[in-house]
DNA sequence: AACTTTGTTCAAAAAAACTTGAACAAAATG
DNA sequence: CATTTTGTTCAAGTTTTTTTGAACAAAGTT
């Protein structure tokens, strides 16, 4: 079983000991203290500690506190929902963002070079990445939306704003 | 502007050359022939042969015929529906298909091992990724619809079926 | 048929990503 | 305050992925 998120985890780009951290977890019906962690999966401490930073930050785990122990114990995220918010926010927004910036400054780029034929072809270009960037971001609502249980209907030439 | 394409190849787990030949084409107002991209990309045949390859498999590139030359010319997809089609297909599909195989294979390994307790909890853990899968298979028509130009209501308690 | 052009394949080299483990920090315990 | 417990950091080692380039195949030319 745990090796359904080793593949899902290099399926998103994640290394196999974060597939491997998350999926015990997973699989185990207790919270797990780093150490087990350690022990079940005989990996070392260093890859244990990176992966439970990694998952921290996407929001896949969650520390549960464990009543007479002072280690920390973790937890897997079990909602659907919540794990694809965190992927999106961690690693697929800040390029969006950065994109957005790259894009203004080819155009600077684009303005300062060449003769005008080619000029034109580059701005028809970049209005292409645009309009994709733009897209990008319409989706993204409306995936959570459906991940949150949301059904949907087509509703032809209707204000874009209109969405969920 | 090819940096762009660079980066977003290896968000989605691409070569830094495949996003290369990508972008040279994208940028470029005819259609390059094998010759002109390894030239103008400085990288060597091997590559721009495999890349091609895979650009070919996911249908981000398309063969343009130049009259009077014997060599393939090529040229960009542009539209971003079909390219995420083609990503999808060629990369994810697999995935959900083989993954259902898989699943099944856990199922008849619970039953096997184990107290009753910890049958019980790995079955629901089970039908918590069989629900995931769900999910995500409802997701793919939806993004094609949207890329496509849809537009979208909620429309809270009807059919599950009413997608679309 | 010999030669040229065009592109593919694949083993080896290079580069990138991942893991390890020892040194270190932080906090609790005696 | 010295010691132990718990977890982090990071340089070095390992593994995986990517790139290269030379050998090869396929098809067109002379």
């Amino acid at each position: 079983m745990i090796d359904v998120f080793v593949r899902a985890a290099s399926l998103i780009g994640l290394p196999r000991s974060i597939g491997e951290i998350y999926g015990l977890l997973f699989c185990t019906p207790q919270a797990l203290s780093f150490d087990e962690l350690v022990e079940r999966l005989q990996i070392s401490k260093g890859s244990v500690s990176q992966g439970l930073k990694v998952l921290r930050q996407l929001g896949a785990v969650k520390l549960h506190y464990v009543p007479g122990s002072r280690r920390d114990h973790y937890q897997p995220e079990l909602s659907m929902k919540r794990l694809v918010r965190g992927f999106i926010k961690d690693q697929f927004e800040p390029h969006l963002l950065s994109g957005s910036q790259r894009l203004d400054n080819i155009k600077a780029l684009i303005q300062e070079a060449g003769d005008e034929a080619s000029r034109a072809h580059a701005l028809s270009r970049l209005e292409t990445l645009r309009s994709w960037q733009k897209r990008t971001r319409k989706l993204m609502p409306i995936v959570m939306a459906v991940l949150g249980g949301a059904k949907f209907f087509d509703k032809e030439s209707t204000d874009q704003e209109t969405i969920i």
